[in-house]
RNA sequence: GACCCUUUCAUCUAGUGGCCAAGGAUAUUGCGUUUUCAUCGCAAAAACAGAGGUUCAAAUCCUUUAGGGGUCGCCA
């Protein structure tokens, strides 16, 4: 079972997708089960309507899920789970307060060294606790420290070994009752019997905590990890927010599609194994290998994304392309792959297309010649070839050479530049009288 | 500051001791084609972070220095 599990607490961006595909990859892979969790425990951070947004999101991508549920579903389950460790007095109550907290990093500031917890409440006993909660007063659960180091195997970055004191006491049970992330996490993959859990490198300080968790809960079923490298931004940073390009929102209005957005996401950090750069998701899931993946943050190129959006676009069927500027003519479509010589995303696109279907402005340098031409149109037969078309035109004008085809291009596309109007003229015919004016 | 990860052209990368005076793709530049701008074709420029080892032989193994990134919450 593999799980993507997000937290609905702003935007989804690149870097979520970018697990999210991968996770379904390796499920798909592997004839497993893909399930998608969502990660709501901090109430006050959740955004209302984030969750249904994520969802819909993974459907624009093709990335289908088995089963989904929200992880406050579960409170009573990881309560029951950390009352239990508490009695078995592998995890503690702790009413350390903020004051005596803050004043422990302050100290391990001052020195110079990592703070850790203090250890002041971890011989508190289940005795302890039962007077603490009648007393009413305000108290956390921690988890004790492994007593030996904690090894991670990850397909990526290889064996990590972590010692007890990195993993410290840390809490799992809040002031509310409610569990904090790496508890809630590790409880629900050992619940979902999670087998592959694939997810960013951030993450990778949270995995001995939460192979702990599993150990202490008797989980025993082995667990392999994938990090993933970062995406970093051009200034070598990590992608955040503020990196318009991180965002998915921002990405649809530019005009990059769904399938070549995909496709960059897993050619970033993966070039090794695939056996060409412009791809599908079916046809990744085919020879996509994770292990393969760069071990190295990798930084988000926006000309490599221009140029793959660029060639799907060109896949994409004609008629459905022209449903993006408001057609239903696979002449249209048609149009715009012409076009795609100089444009890379539908925005620019319709920078392109629409021109040629708005009224012309006449009154520049070729509105003379051009007044002719559409008066001559209007007045012809329909031609479907361009060169009668064209011959015609000639033959009643008298124009020839620059000031024929200047003026003609501009009247047909409103574009001073473009494609070779032999090209446009039958994909835009049946629309020359209104193209024409 | 501590801990962890990482280091090949501008960018993504190929490369697992000899096939590498390092290959591809994008971007860039030049030439050719094109009654336009482009596309396209051809070509060019462009990298093993530094220093020490090991070896007949190192981009590849070891040591070390430097750089980059991540994480150090009752956030996820």
């Amino acid at each position: 079972m593999l799980r993507f599990a997000p937290s609905p607490t702003g935007d989804m961006h690149i870097g979520n997708l970018r697990v999210a595909i991968l996770n379904y990859l390796v499920a798909q892979q592997n004839n497993e089960q893909f399930l998608v969790r969502i990660e709501d425990t901090d109430v006050k951070r959740n955004i209302e309507g984030k969750d249904t947004e994520i969802m819909m999101l993974l459907e624009k991508f093709a990335v289908i899920h088995n089963s989904v549920f929200h992880q406050s579903e579960h409170l009573n389950l990881h309560q029951t789970l950390a009352l239990r460790l508490l009695k078995e007095e592998k995890a503690f109550v702790c009413k350390c307060t903020d004051e005596e907290l803050e004043a422990d990093r302050e100290e391990a500031k001052a020195n110079r060294v990592a703070y850790r917890y203090s250890g002041r409440c971890q011989d508190l006993t289940q005795d302890d606790y039962v007077a603490l909660k009648e007393s009413g007063k305000p108290f956390v659960v921690r988890l004790k420290k492994p007593t030996s180091d904690i090894i991670n195997h990850d397909v990526i970055k290889g064996d990590i070994s972590t010692a007890p004191n990195e993993v410290d006491a840390f809490v799992i049970l809040r002031t509310d009752g409610t569990p904090t992330y790496n508890f809630a996490c590790a409880c629900d993959d050992m619940l979902s019997n999670i087998s592959f859990i694939i997810r960013g490198e951030d993450h990778l300080s949270n995995t001995p905590k939460q192979i702990h968790i599993k150990n202490v809960l008797g989980y025993e079923n082995e667990t392999k990890y994938a990090h993933l490298p970062i995406i970093l931004n051009s200034d070598g940073k990590k992608m955040s927010k503020k990196d318009s390009a991180s965002s998915l929102k921002w990405l649809f209005e530019e005009g990059f599609v769904p399938d070549a957005i995909l496709n960059y996401l897993l050619l970033l950090g993966n070039a090794k194994v695939a056996p060409k750069e412009i791809f599908t998701l079916p046809e990744a899931i085919e020879w996509f290998d994770l292990t393969k993946i760069s071990k190295s943050p990798a930084k988000f190129d926006m000309n490599k994304l221009r140029f793959i959006n660029r060639e799907h676009l060109k896949m994409m069927d004609d008629r459905q392309l022209s449903t993006l500027f408001g057609f239903a003519d696979a002449d249209i479509g048609k149009l715009a792959k012409l076009y795609l010589e100089e444009a890379s995303t539908i925005k620019e696109l319709e920078t392109k297309i629409l021109p040629i279907f708005r009224p012309k402005d006449f009154t520049g340098e070729w509105g003379e010649e051009m007044r002719v031409i559409a008066d001559l149109i209007f007045d012809a037969p329909a031609f479907d070839e361009f060169d009668t078309f064209k011959t015609y035109i000639m033959k009643k004008s008298g124009f020839e050479g620059k000031k024929f085809f200047k003026p003609l291009r501009y009247l047909l596309t409103g574009a001073e530049n473009g494609p070779e109007t032999s090209d446009i003229y039958p994909l835009i015919k049946s629309y020359i009288l209104e193209v024409a004016s």
